[in-house]
DNA sequence: CGCGCTGTTGAAACTTGTCAAAGTTTGTGG
DNA sequence: CCACAAACTTTGACAAGTTTCAACAGCGCG
């Protein structure tokens, strides 16, 4: 896909934390740059880091200074109440954003746990609001991002507020597996990275009733589900489930 | 509180349109500019604009180019699925902004609908855009604007993931009163623009079980309701119910 | 002044949650 | 590399909460 590598034999850590050599810039902040203009956001994100499976990547309550770009692995993020309920906001996969919950406030608004080893580039926020001001493509794409944030936060509210259990999971399913072939993956199997209890509290269900879900979808020929590895064998059956909710 | 009308006796319609002169700009887009920062905000929002109750402000699908500051009223935002189930996805009052969700496909993604006759300021989202580049303090509250809106919604999926219909209740109550009291409102006393049957759809409930969590409320002696009228009569009690989901 | 929309209340049905037990996988330390 | 413990998943029976269906009351708009 590049041929960086043969051209800079020398700094390897540069080519890896560039984003012009990231095979994700096409999901990511770095979309409809020109090649320049993607040089300038290169500068910015210096640093990436590892966090290991089970790790945070931020809390809740703490200082917010940068958005962080998932380079690969796959994370959660939630938001606990006082009483110990918790409520999963969203999972996260290689090319999506981290953390623009903590802009209004300065301060993170959610846990972001990487629920496999992962790698990200933080973006200190204050230098690309700088070079938002200078890239027009940038500001633009970054306020696309957000907005797609509130959409998709929609999507979740009607998920929740007006489909019953096997609708949200079956709902979930084709999301993931939207997400999964946009990212070259296959559309029809993959292995879910979160738990029956984490599907459940980000559906708003019990994990039993998860589970319960995942087996009737199994008898009913939609999936195939072994653990933690799904194959889907009628996208067509699970999208007709959302419909008639009779 | 202004003393612009003896100022400029002759254009009161530029005084009426102008951020400079509203009362709302601590709570709007304009918070945290200075004088001459106004002045180039108020350029851009020409058009003011009445919107009776029932009328639509704008379409889920179609273009977006501009978002909305209500100056004053009341609306509702909601998305429709194909088979006419309705999810209400906010209510908005003055000084709130609507019309973000449209940033991320140039289309609106939900409709938004005046709850009582209502006026509102169009903001030419390009022009915002090309003005936040030469204002990095509009740049940034726009940035905390949206941002806030992504942690509202989280709120929402905390409350519809978690919370039982009484808890639902209660945290939509406390929320309406502390953004009446934000206004310069009675904490305690109001009325809800909105129908038994939108209440239940942005809690994810039926308008029975509204209904019947309003009439349990006024007989725990939480609240008086007549109706649309409410008048909180121990929010501490409210609070609590929504601390022991036993 | 009445018709329609909105709201209230009751009883029955249904969905999901709770509690419990057993099976399976994963990870760790010997 | 195996064994054991911990974490996760599945399934059943029962309970609880919410919806559904239905009837009626009240307010408000025309």
């Amino acid at each position: 896909m590049t041929t960086s590598h043969s051209l800079h034999p020398i700094n390897l850590s540069v080519i890896k934390t560039a984003c012009s050599n990231c095979n994700l810039r096409e999901l990511c902040l770095p979309l409809g740059l020109t090649h320049e203009e993607l040089e300038r956001l290169d500068d910015l994100i210096s640093t990436r880091r590892r966090v290991k499976r089970g790790e945070h990547l931020y809390r809740s309550g703490t200082a917010f200074d940068a958005i962080y770009a998932i380079r690969s692995g796959f994370f959660k993020t939630d938001v606990l109440l006082e009483d110990g309920r918790e409520q999963v906001t969203g999972f996260q996969m290689a090319g999506e954003l981290l953390g623009l919950d903590g802009i209004g406030t300065e301060l993170h608004t959610c846990n972001a746990i990487a629920l496999e080893d992962s790698e990200i580039c933080s973006i200190p926020f204050s230098r690309l609001e700088s070079l938002s001001r200078e890239i027009h493509t940038l500001q633009h794409h970054f306020h696309k991002v957000m907005s797609r944030e509130i959409v998709r936060d929609h999507g979740v509210m009607m998920l929740l507020g007006t489909m019953r259990a096997e609708e949200r999971l079956a709902a979930f399913l084709l999301n993931l597996s939207q997400r999964f072939t946009a990212r070259g993956f296959s559309h029809a199997e993959f292995y879910l990275r979160m738990t029956r209890e984490e599907i459940g509290s980000y559906l708003g269900l019990k994990l039993e009733t998860v589970s319960r879900a995942f087996s009737k979808f199994q008898e009913e020929g939609f999936i195939a589900v072994q653990q933690k590895h799904i194959r889907i064998l009628d996208v067509a059956g699970l999208k007709a489930l959302m419909n008639h909710h009779a």
